[in-house]
RNA sequence: GCCCCUGUAGCUUAAUUGGAAGAGCAGUUCCCUUCUAAGGAAAAGGUUGGAGGUUCGAGUCCUCCCAGGGGCACCA
């Protein structure tokens, strides 16, 4: 439909001002605005505007121009109405039979918004946690963001790889060696793995600072490990293999998966290759005993790739996880989702890539706000002021099922497996609907709110029409069958509308990597699915042909609610 | 000190990339013998941190200031 307009227009401008005018040039902009309170119509377009600095002429009175233009060419009855409102703005209403056609055309596509496989591969890295520790409210976010644009691409036929790259090497695993060594206690360990880590690692932390000699411990520990010690390695394998099953089930509960679990130490046989490599091209050199990049040329901090002791660093292992990545995987993108705290490191990591002729602009460091705490500074693992994302998860469920509870048709089981649904979307939604960029300062209230603009709500209108929908007792096989002719109440067409933007939508959450737009235009369309059936009666809807155009219709929502929900990771339930 | 990000209603925030500031929560009113009240309807709440500038048009771009957050070689 905007496609239509576009032409029309053009059209129009060219009949007007033919002469020296490219139209290539001037970016027309169709905009649409289905939700507005405002009524501007069903499109609008600022072109009079353009137009005005071009022509130097008064924009209001090229709009009015263009509209008697369009009117004189003859559209039979695409639009209800033309107008120029503002300064110069042209608002068009399109006429009702058109968003019907339109909307039976799509009725028929089952993969309505789903796109082809199209030849594209791209690398989503998200959640990266650190072995021996516990996953906390930092770690949410990634994860899903991450999980959600995977999906949202994968939809639209991109061939996705889902990346888990733990944080299992490095001086930390020195440092928890050392501890273990020092207070650690196998029996203990082996009962609860995780929480005696952490209670170890906290521990060492706590006592480094008072003691500078536990630092060179845990570093030489560390030393030893990449140099192979039996006995560190015996230790490192253990940690790492509890960590790996914690992980799974919270990602189980998140219901998160991925394609490949391979992490840091992965790239332990090649960092002396990858260290040489970088001496020979004369990128890397020595200083002060250890190895570094300089970055100047980037207007960036010289990059340490080798510490004095010869042990390696993040970014060296990062280095040889990107050659790793573009040798074996040919991606035509590698979207890393992690927070904004480590944009030096990937500035200096795409630097570096730059300077390996690597092709750099295939790689996104895709930047997320932190979690802050009460005191609005960043949590930290080793002060041990941390929300374990567990705690928050359950905290959720629970709160959901006090909720559903209430409601006297549900089996106990039901009600168990509704509260996990709604808890986790609640928690998942929450984070999904803001832009990503924005830090959180954590609170509880607000992290599992249930109601307003929360998954739940949506949720909720996706089970009011399954309940709807049953006791209709119509089958599928019917309702496919239906086309929509007579329907054209105001409510009735702005769903129609709102429902012929879904592929717009997901093609510019992906275009952007922001998940706000999908969830935000999920609760849009669950806004108007209330207001519908608030104040429209369907079952009792005396004529039968009117009766089953608008069980298609509200069918047809719950199909996009739901496909858009479970893109962004989020499941839906028929009763809640 | 240097670099990056942010500042919108009491609180949390949206705004399709420069187009006509929109929600939720809290507070004020209404609506459950009527397809699930995790809902619906109504009103109220804004000089978009401040000052300049560019533009027909700025929450959005530029400069300066104020406030908050993050990062800055042997952590990840």
């Amino acid at each position: 439909m905007q496609n239509k307009i576009l032409s029309i227009l053009k059209l129009a401008i060219k009949e007007k001002y033919s002469k020296n005018l490219n139209l290539e040039d001037l970016n027309i902009e169709i905009e649409s605005n289905f939700l507005d309170k405002k009524d501007f119509g069903d499109f609008s377009t600022n072109i009079a505007f353009k137009l005005a600095g071009i022509l130097k002429n008064n924009p209001k009175l090229i709009a009015h121009d263009l509209k008697e233009t369009i009117l004189k060419q003859n559209h039979k009855n695409f639009f209800e109405k033309i107008e120029v409102a503002g300064s110069g703005f042209l608002n068009f209403w399109i006429n009702k039979d058109e968003f019907l056609l339109e909307f039976n055309k799509i009725l028929k596509n089952k993969n309505f918004g789903k796109q082809k496989f199209k030849n594209k591969k791209i690398i989503f890295e998200y959640s990266d946690p650190n072995i021996a520790k516990k996953m906390h409210v930092g770690h949410l976010r990634g994860t899903i963001i991450g999980d959600a644009l995977a999906n949202i691409y994968e939809f639209l036929g991109y061939k996705v790889i889902r990346w888990n790259y733990l944080g299992d090497w490095g001086t930390q695993f020195g440092y928890l060696i050392a501890a273990y060594k020092l207070w650690g206690n196998k029996t203990e360990l082996e009962k609860n793995p995780i929480n005696t880590m952490l209670k170890l690692y906290i521990r060492f932390h706590h006592a480094m600072k008072k003691n500078p000699e536990l630092k060179k411990m845990g570093q030489e520990e560390f030393r030893l490990l990449e140099l192979k010690n039996k006995e560190n390695l015996k230790l490192w394998s253990w940690f790492r293999r509890e960590s790996i099953l914690e992980f799974k089930k919270i990602y189980k509960l998140l219901n998160v998966k991925f394609d490949i679990w391979i992490g840091e130490s992965f790239y332990e046989k090649d960092i002396s290759k990858i260290i040489n490599l970088l001496l020979n091209l004369k990128i890397a050199q020595k200083n002060e005993g250890a190895i570094i990049v300089p970055l100047e040329k980037f207007n960036l901090p010289p990059a340490l790739i080798l510490k004095s002791d010869e042990a390696s660093l993040y970014l060296t292992r990062d280095i040889a996880n990107l050659i790793f990545r573009f040798k074996k995987f040919k991606p035509d993108k590698i979207v890393y989702v992690v927070g904004n705290e480590q944009t030096l490191h990937f500035n200096q990591l795409f630097a570096i890539a730059q300077l390996l002729n690597l092709d750099s602009s295939k790689l996104i460091h895709l930047k997320y706000g932190l979690v802050l705490g009460e005191n609005k500074k960043k949590l930290k693992t080793r002060e041990g002021n941390l929300i374990f994302l567990e705690d928050v998860l359950n905290k959720a469920i629970k709160l959901a099922f006090k909720i559903v509870n209430k409601n006297k048709n549900l089996t106990n089981k039901q009600k168990e497996k509704i509260a996990q649904i709604v808890g986790i979307g609640a928690i998942k939604y929450n984070d999904l609907k803001e832009h990503r960029r924005n830090n959180i300062v954590f609170d509880w209230s607000k992290m599992i709110d249930l109601r307003g603009q929360s998954a739940p709500y949506i949720q909720y209108s996706y089970a009011r029409i399954q309940s709807i929908l049953k006791k209709s007792k119509i089958k599928l096989s019917e309702l496919n069958k239906v086309k929509i002719k007579n329907l054209n109440s105001e409510l009735e067409i702005n769903l129609i509308k709102k429902i012929l933007i879904f592929p717009e939508i997901l093609n510019l959450s992906a275009k952007n990597y922001l998940t706000s737009y999908l969830a935000n235009y999920l609760y849009e369309l669950a806004i108007l699915l209330n207001k519908f059936y608030e104040t429209t009666k369907i079952l009792k809807e005396k004529e039968n042909k009117i009766k089953l155009e608008r069980l298609k219709l509200i069918h047809f929502v719950s199909f996009i609610l739901k496909t858009g929900l479970n893109l962004l990771g989020i499941e839906v339930v028929d009763k809640m």
